[in-house]
DNA sequence: AATCTATATTGACAACTACCTATATAGACG
DNA sequence: CGTCTATATAGGTAGTTGTCAATATAGATT
């Protein structure tokens, strides 16, 4: 995963209603309007969020009649997770292992 | 930890080039002049993600006679991660738990 | 097929971000 | 104290984000 893609999954979820979304799809699906009735912005709202979410792998959407059910797809929270654990550690092949330090060497 | 904190805590790490300087410093301190050869952005750029990741607590500074060093706090970091990890799970307090289901109950 | 219901799209706007150039400042050191 | 070096701040700009009201659409149901 590179800088850029793990960027773009945080960006998708550095936002408070969005994370709190996902939290509340954490134990089962929900439909927009659970979710809708839960938060206090708009309809159209919701559904943009649920759109870049959608977008970024990060929920799954299917059909269920007249509404659309909501499910999180944990697998790729986890690895975001786990992406920023290595950064937050040394390894081997960690890109700190190649910078050229200069007068600041310690 | 609120969804606000951990949002603010993700829109600052939410950037590829911040990400990226978290890595570099994930084996030990560097000088920003170390930094500033490493990236192509300008040196009020490099300034300015740095004031951002030390006013979030990300890295600590200090000084060395003329310089400065940047260390990185990954205990912040680990916690986001795990932070995250507690949102993609399910677990006894969790939000999802409180929500009331309309219609679309399972 | 007409209507209803749930969700999506459009278009607009204020707020924020990342970057730049130019300039300022803080401390080191002659 | 004056100068140099390293980092910070200011001011400006183009691009992005989160929200809304208005409208559109897809599928269910009569």
């Amino acid at each position: 995963m590179t800088y850029e893609n793990l960027s773009s999954y945080l960006k998708i979820i550095a936002n408070p209603s969005r994370l709190e979304i996902l939290d509340l799809l954490s134990c089962g699906e929900l439909c927009a309007d659970d979710l809708l009735k839960y938060f206090d912005f708009s309809q159209p709202t919701l559904s943009h969020h649920m759109k870049a979410l959608a977008d970024n792998n990060l929920i799954e959407i299917r059909r269920d009649g007249n509404k659309k059910m909501y499910k999180l797809n944990n697998e790729v929270l986890e690895k975001v997770s786990s992406y920023i654990n290595l950064i937050a550690r040394d390894n081997e092949e960690c890109v700190c292992k190649s910078i050229s330090k200069g007068d600041c060497a310690s």
